[in-house]
DNA sequence: TACGAAAGTGACAGTTGTGTCACTTTTGGT
DNA sequence: ACCAAAAGTGACACAACTGTCACTTTCGTA
């Protein structure tokens, strides 16, 4: 019926993710991902009307696919079990929290049409807090966490903790085991 | 014995760090900044030969004075207070963060002449760890500190934790109290 | 008061990106 | 073999930014 495709929306997605992670918003073209991808940039007009659109429907898209990643460890009953699991797949995905901040940027400086896509984008990283407030709620209810620490500070030291520059290269598994115990216990002796 | 400057080099890096936060780096443009400031572009070229070098010396200068802030918390001798004025400082100066970030973004991408000024650059966020590390030497040595966490690690988690967005806008007095507890503490209840 | 040094200006040429669109290519169905 | 639909291309007009430079403005000093 028709013509096939360069490439796959998927492979596309890959790309765009590699461009925002190097050169932020404001680096990001038509230009160079057209050529990083071995197509005309008019291609890609096809599919996308600008940049805006097309890294909002990105955005979309990979916070779906780590929203089901997290899900995965509600398949743990302990509160410890979960907190394990969630560390383990934050440090495996180390640049959603990156994105997430080149969508901040984004709606910072865009001159926006599409208003419900931006209000889509805007209350992403809020969802994925909510998604994550079960695991608080949970460790709270089994008197595992401190009660009176506001869930948002604590989800949020969870999240901020894989942008944490290594500048003196500690091993990874080192790294993230004194990382799991600064977060469970602090950085004080208890007396 | 010249005309008067229609601008200092202050108040040059307030506007500078102002675009920088707002535009990062690759959104930072001399017309932006020239018409910010009320002044030719030309203007600024007579002080500085492209972005690179502005936003460089911007950075090392900005660098500079939290180093200076920062050495205030040695008029404490008790590890503790020192962690509290630490805290507090790094509440009053939230910018310092993103503007590291900025800078490290600006290594990946500029086509760079001036490497020795780039070096620096480089090496900036290492020198403000080092700067610190005298801080955690005291902890450890007064044993308030676990002993086995990496130094580094510490300190990131300290600077990294004003970065922490407050989706669920607590007050600011509580948060940077649950702050200084998370750090010190951590989430976990004590049995 | 007039001159030279430093500061500032605005126009110019060059580069890079944007959005659009007429045109070409590929493909499956008839 | 032919054709219509979808995919892809490349050229065009426009906009923004860059670096440069001849020129003008302002000011202290001789």
């Amino acid at each position: 019926m028709a013509r096939e495709r360069k490439f796959t929306t998927e492979e596309l997605f890959q790309t765009v993710k590699k461009i925002l992670l190097q050169h932020s918003y404001e680096g990001f073209t038509f230009s160079l991902l057209a050529e990083q991808m071995d197509v005309s940039r008019g291609a890609i007009y096809k599919y996308y009307q600008n940049k805006d659109v097309l890294i909002t429907d990105f955005m979309i898209y990979e916070m779906e696919q780590f929203l089901l990643e997290l899900k995965e460890i509600e398949k743990y009953s302990e509160f410890e079990a979960q907190f394990d699991s969630l560390m383990d797949i934050i440090f495996e995905k180390t640049e959603i929290h990156h994105l997430i901040r080149v969508a901040q940027q984004m709606l910072l400086q865009s001159n926006e049409q599409d208003k419900d896509r931006m209000d889509k984008l805007e209350k992403l990283p809020l969802e994925m807090y909510k998604h994550l407030q079960k695991f608080i709620l949970l460790g709270k209810e089994q008197g595992k966490v401190k009660p009176h620490i506001p869930d948002g500070l604590m989800l949020g030291f969870i999240l901020q903790s894989i942008a944490i520059p290594n500048h003196f290269g500690i091993p990874k598994e080192e790294w993230l085991k004194s990382m799991k115990e600064m977060i469970s216990q602090g950085m004080f002796k208890n007396r």
